[in-house]
DNA sequence: GTATAAATTGTACGGTGTACAATAACGATG
DNA sequence: CATCGTTATTGTACACCGTACAATTTATAC
């Protein structure tokens, strides 16, 4: 690519790749990335990438682990309900920054750095204080985990990009002309949870988030497990399944 | 591809293309298929595809709706906890036929048909026959839907396909030699919850299945809605966000 | 029997990931 | 200072992808 020969050292490496990864899929979305986009947006050849980054699986989940970066919560938040709330907040504010980037996460959410152990060691530490213990412990902690994940991919992850104004408006027209008769409740509630329901809204997280229904998720399973420890303390635990 | 002239009805239709797409996802993993790998299994042109599906997306999608199809419990279930209940549980072994179509159904979950549109007034009717009245009505339909996809669609997330054995071998050996003095609890735990909890394990759910902590999880979203419906009722509304 | 619509063939283009060889730049060693 | 091995990048190549578009066949209706 460039003929002066410069007194350059190494033009890339793992950090730009990432960063220059991250920035096309915040603005070209996630369709719009790909090893050969951010080869051309560093002025490289696509196969320079290769040097320092195994494959495209590996930079998406590169790219994940950097947006997730710094969310953990301080250890030493009052109570572990806080601790959880703060926990799964973090996470949304994460992903709500580089929403693009919330279809790659379910898959690739695996422990590939000791960072990532770091942080399943500090929610299982909360969990124990909590007052869980094992086996229970250990289904609390993947209860938390998808707790943490669920709603918030499900809320950003996009819609239909290539036809819809179409599509919106079909989906507006039929909530529109519900028949009152076959859905009584949905259309009784209409026009005030517009847009505002997973399945049924046009929009995703981006252009409307969720937050009011987010926070009485997090609400609800913080509840959850307030119970559950409630149950595990005051019987043996071959009850809680059934 | 014929020369013979057989008096053949069209060999297409949408059905058996998503039928095969779906044959494919299954044999050959989300990454071995195409529409030009299902042309290919049907004996077809690439583009005869087009005449009875628009694009990718839209097979795609159409793909997720047909393993989910028959998911609703019986809307006549004693409580609606066991409905609840039910509707996870039964999301989950849909999913679980299929799972390789995992990754799909967070990008694809949207009203595309009536279908789905009567899958949101079930749920939302049995919450309202819950006792929830709005706002916290669209709240807890969002969290049930979120709880629906969230545990599962991780579950079955698939892990590192690339050089999968040597990615397993080193996140085992990384445990087998954690530190207990810098993952204590992670440590003390090991290896009674080896390869059993996201984030650490090396296998997904169609190989190591999360039963029981599904039905933990299951169990704390419910155990929530409880207690938030509870506060509810006794309490004016502002208070619950607090 | 012929016009019309439905369904499929066939061609083409620009994009993708990435294997692999050739080459340049650089740091250490003689 | 020259040489050599490592590091990093260039350059080539291939098989695949989604899909726009035109040509052609097949089925249906009049």
């Amino acid at each position: 690519m460039r003929k002066t020969t410069l007194p350059q050292q190494p033009a890339l490496d793992r950090q730009r790749i990432i960063q220059t990864a991250l920035d096309l899929i915040d603005t070209q979305g996630l369709a719009g990335f790909s090893i050969r986009q951010v080869a051309k947006a560093l002025g490289v050849y696509p196969t320079a990438i290769y040097w320092h980054v195994p494959n495209l699986a590996a930079l998406q989940a590169a790219v994940v682990a950097h947006v997730q970066h710094g969310m953990m919560p301080s250890p030493d938040l009052a109570s572990w309900q806080d601790w959880l709330k703060q926990l799964l907040h973090n996470f949304r504010e994460k992903v709500k920054a580089h929403p693009n980037t919330a279809p790659l996460i379910g898959a690739h959410l695996s422990a590939n750095s000791e960072v990532d152990l770091v942080q399943v060691e500090y929610i299982l530490g909360k969990l124990q204080e909590a007052g869980f213990v094992m086996p229970a412990l250990l289904h609390a902690y993947n209860t938390v985990v998808a707790a943490m994940t669920g709603f918030t991919t499900l809320e950003f992850a996009a819609q239909p990009e290539d036809d819809m104004e179409n599509w919106q408006q079909q989906l507006q027209h039929r909530l529109d002309t519900l028949e009152s008769g076959r859905y009584p409740v949905l259309a009784s509630l209409l026009p005030g949870v517009q847009n505002q329901g997973f399945i049924f809204r046009w929009d995703n997280g981006k252009q409307q988030p969720m937050d009011t229904s987010f926070d009485h998720y997090t609400e609800t399973v913080i509840l959850g497990l307030e119970q559950l420890l409630a149950r595990q303390s005051t019987r043996p635990a071959e009850e809680i399944k059934a």
